[in-house]
DNA sequence: GGTCCATACTTGTCCTTACAAGATGCCGAT
DNA sequence: ATCGGCATCTTGTAAGGACAAGTATGGACC
């Protein structure tokens, strides 16, 4: 796969970032040193920056040079969606052992939700996941039956199921994420090892394909002295990690 | 202020999605057409289309036409800093009560994620917010000492604290959330209207402004059953020409 | 009917040029 | 010494051209 010249720049800089050669606080090359160094036009050097930007890792305004904002990126779609690489994206083991995993009917709200009949079947998971060997946050997810089918042989305490969608061809595109706080219940007080009525992060998410339709509904629950979930956004964009 | 053109254009498409004149899972104007309807080049229309994708309004993706993946946009910035415009958007009325000010010595963790000395003063607020009238949600905000000056003589029952702070030339330029839950203390279940041991979702923000430099600390705590936080995310074929 | 392939369409990348608008610093006038 | 104002640097916006690369579509062929 070649690189496009905006992402071999934004890597560069990205590099430079994360080594230290350009400090937080630092002002950035301007876009016309950039330029020359990199012998491009200021249309890829510019769609780097955007990038960057984006990413919270550099500010900008015009007139005013851009400024090294954070050394860590929130690395963008993935982080969101998947538990293991903000697991290892912190320095933590992830683990996860599949708690249940069915074909049925689904409730009205779940199939509402995914926009599908109520008389339709969906392929439902429970799933404790662990960080370093601990308790952290439990899955309940729910995905469309022409989507969830290859999940329902594969060995999901294995692989990362993002990874198995996107091998049968499914593309994970834009989710909706909502968060609030819930007691915990029985099942969630015995998986997560916490009494029960103990506060739990709770989130709710709506994953879509490119095209819109949706494809997954999960809704997981967090213990939150072991795990919780970070946003950043910049005056344009927001993006997320661990 | 003029408007830029890609400004329009965004604008506009956004008008026809949320008006349902473009509904969702339809394909868009391609570019050509769009550049013709508004007399505009590729520029332009290319930046508009890329502002959309990252409100995750449409998809992307080479040689393929975008499609509408969704009517309501996800709020920019001012969306996870400003609860008075979150709640307008949601159709909601928002409502504040300040229950104190203060200049003072912050607690050390505060102090450190300010990045100020332990003996530097800071300004610190204590408000309630209201949602149609019932307690949603308690912010504890504290501000370096020159950012938050100007609060203490304004009346913040009446303005929002981001447009005092814009008018007073502080920049708000990027924020990172952190989300997680805890039970309601006493003064939380007082404030609130809840049970002591109640969970709230808790937010901690650390903001900065467009220097990197930090400029608000603050941590909120939000009753579940009024209030939650919603996030989109999309795999941003890493943005158009700019 | 189904498969394969050429072709047209559409978006991604990149260059060059030009001007607008915000930021900054220097210098002269007061 | 202070204050404006001007020159200059920087980023934002926009046009227009060119080619690359992925997608979709229809027709020829089996």
């Amino acid at each position: 796969m070649k690189e496009s010249l905006h992402g071999v720049v934004a890597a560069q800089l990205r590099q430079r970032i994360r080594s230290g050669s350009l400090k937080v606080g630092e002002l950035l090359p301007s876009e016309a040193e950039l330029c020359e160094e990199f012998a491009a036009s200021r249309t890829p050097v510019r769609q780097a920056l955007a990038t960057l930007r984006e990413e919270g890792l550099i500010s900008g305004g015009q007139g005013r040079r851009s400024v090294v904002l954070d050394a860590v990126p929130s690395q963008p779609f993935e982080s969101l969606l998947s538990f293991t690489t903000r697991a290892r994206l912190t320095g933590h083991s992830p683990g996860q052992r599949l708690q249940e995993i069915a074909l049925r009917r689904p409730q009205a709200a779940v199939a509402a939700a995914l926009e599908v009949d109520a008389e339709a079947l969906v392929v439902q998971l429970l799933r404790l996941r662990l960080l370093d060997g601990r308790p952290a946050m439990l899955e309940r997810m729910t995905y469309t039956e022409a989507v969830g089918r290859p999940l329902l042989g594969a060995d999901l305490d294995a692989g990362s199921i993002y990874a198995l969608l996107t091998e049968n061809g499914v593309e994970l595109a834009a989710a909706r994420h909502t968060f609030d706080a819930v007691s915990a219940d029985e099942v969630d007080a015995q998986l997560l090892d916490v009494e029960v009525g103990a506060p739990l992060l709770r989130e709710r998410r709506l994953t879509r394909d490119a095209q819109g339709v949706p494809v997954e509904w999960s809704e997981d629950r967090y213990r939150p002295d072991v795990a919780n979930v970070t946003v950043t956004n910049t005056r344009s964009v927001r993006s997320a990690q661990l």
